[in-house]
DNA sequence: TTTCGTTCTCAGCATTCTCTCAGCTTATAC
DNA sequence: GTATAAGCTGAGAGAATGCTGAGAACGAAA
């Protein structure tokens, strides 16, 4: 289920909120304030940000504003008092994707935070990933090497997606059993060799070059030899 | 789907709205300033205009009173950081029809353009939608493939048409479920592959391609094979 | 009331996917 | 070279997923 980050330096709507998210099946990530949030960021990469507009330290739009000017296009909702709205009017320029006032009824929290999943699953539909001659476009999920299309199963597909985010950098074994199948035994299990192998069958059809590169004692890179 | 010009100086904003309203289904066009706002309108006639109040060069006011003054009435909805009185009596003495002020959640602004649609006539002058050989015309309810007619009940109807909106994107199944249903239970409920069942029955007769794709542990595409 | 159309549930079946295991190949160290 | 560890691969059991037909539940119209 999708990872929610909440700031709030209002302790009582903290706790509200991360209750009423964790019911609903999320998972939530709570900070007191702009710094922290940053902080609790990098570690937990969740899909949505729910940011008051007012805090102590850095606010919710300059939290907003140095995310947007990294590059990262997380779904920001922002919370706003009624009465603060008239003070600090900088619109959406700073880069939110939605607001609500204070107070609200947690269904239309819950509303808008569905709204902006589906949105941001149609927002990572902008660009397919691309390296050398391999496309994995996950919004049709269609997957080619050149010209030439193939199918790939959820795992596979989740397996190929992870390398085509970090292509030739130096997967370590436990770092991928983590992000796809989501637990780290030490045991001799030996699924991601199976599964590198599917999808080295069905990327290197006919001769073509190796992608998918063992690192031993390592893990895999996805690079050209 | 109806055409939106959005005029705003503010890039951020202006991808934003746009992200927001492709996603909803509109054709957008934007424009940096009033100038490019001009020009733009002979080119695409939109249904409605979103204008920034304040803009380099010609703003908001001065589009529309040019606009007017020619006699063209599209729908206008004005965009500003004022909430003064005697501004929002400028702003509609001008001409425009409707008026947000930022920062705004695009909920409301959604609700506002669908109001200046309703108001113009132009939400009934929806296109047929079309994929392949099928067609589904919202205006008539009418549903062919190819010259065959054949009838929907509603929630066929909503689901097929959701599927046409979104062709060649891969659904899942909790999407579908959340807009045509209007809820996303976790349990292990059947009722989309029924339905989904039902659309293929109806729109694969005798020996007919198949147009929805089951995309496994994903969901569902409208897609030719 | 009955009839009809529609929505939804359920159970059984078919297909596909995941993961394990065993034997094999390859790389590295000695 | 050999020994050993690491990784690869084919086969198959069991689980998960999706499809379908039958029919129950519901509401609207006659």
């Amino acid at each position: 289920m999708a990872t929610i980050l909440i700031a709030d330096d209002d302790q009582k709507l903290l706790k509200m909120l991360r209750r009423t998210l964790v019911y609903e099946g999320f998972e939530v990530v709570t900070a007191a304030d702009g710094r922290e949030a940053l902080e609790q960021l990098d570690a937990h990469r969740p899909d949505v940000i729910i940011l008051d507009w007012l805090m102590p330290g850095l606010d919710g739009i300059q939290v907003t504003e140095q995310l947007r000017a990294e590059g990262d296009d997380t779904m920001i909702l922002m919370l706003t008092a009624r009465d603060a709205i008239e003070d600090r009017v900088e619109g959406l320029g700073s880069g939110a994707d939605d607001y609500l006032v204070k107070p609200f009824a947690p269904a239309e929290l819950l509303a808008r935070i569905h709204a902006l999943l589906r949105r941001s699953g149609a927002a990572d539909r902008d660009q397919p990933l691309v390296y050398a001659d391999l496309v994995l476009d996950s919004a049709t999920h269609e997957t080619r090497r050149g010209e030439r299309r193939f199918e790939l199963t959820p795992t596979e597909f989740k397996l190929l997606h992870y390398l085509m985010r970090h292509p030739r950098q130096v997967l370590r074994r436990e770092q991928l059993l983590q992000e796809v199948w989501g637990y780290d035994f030490g045991g001799d299990d030996n699924v991601l060799e199976v599964y590198i192998g599917y999808l080295r069958k069905k990327t290197e059809q006919g001769g073509e070059s190796r992608l998918i590169q063992t690192m031993r004692g390592v893990g895999y890179v996805l690079r050209e030899e």
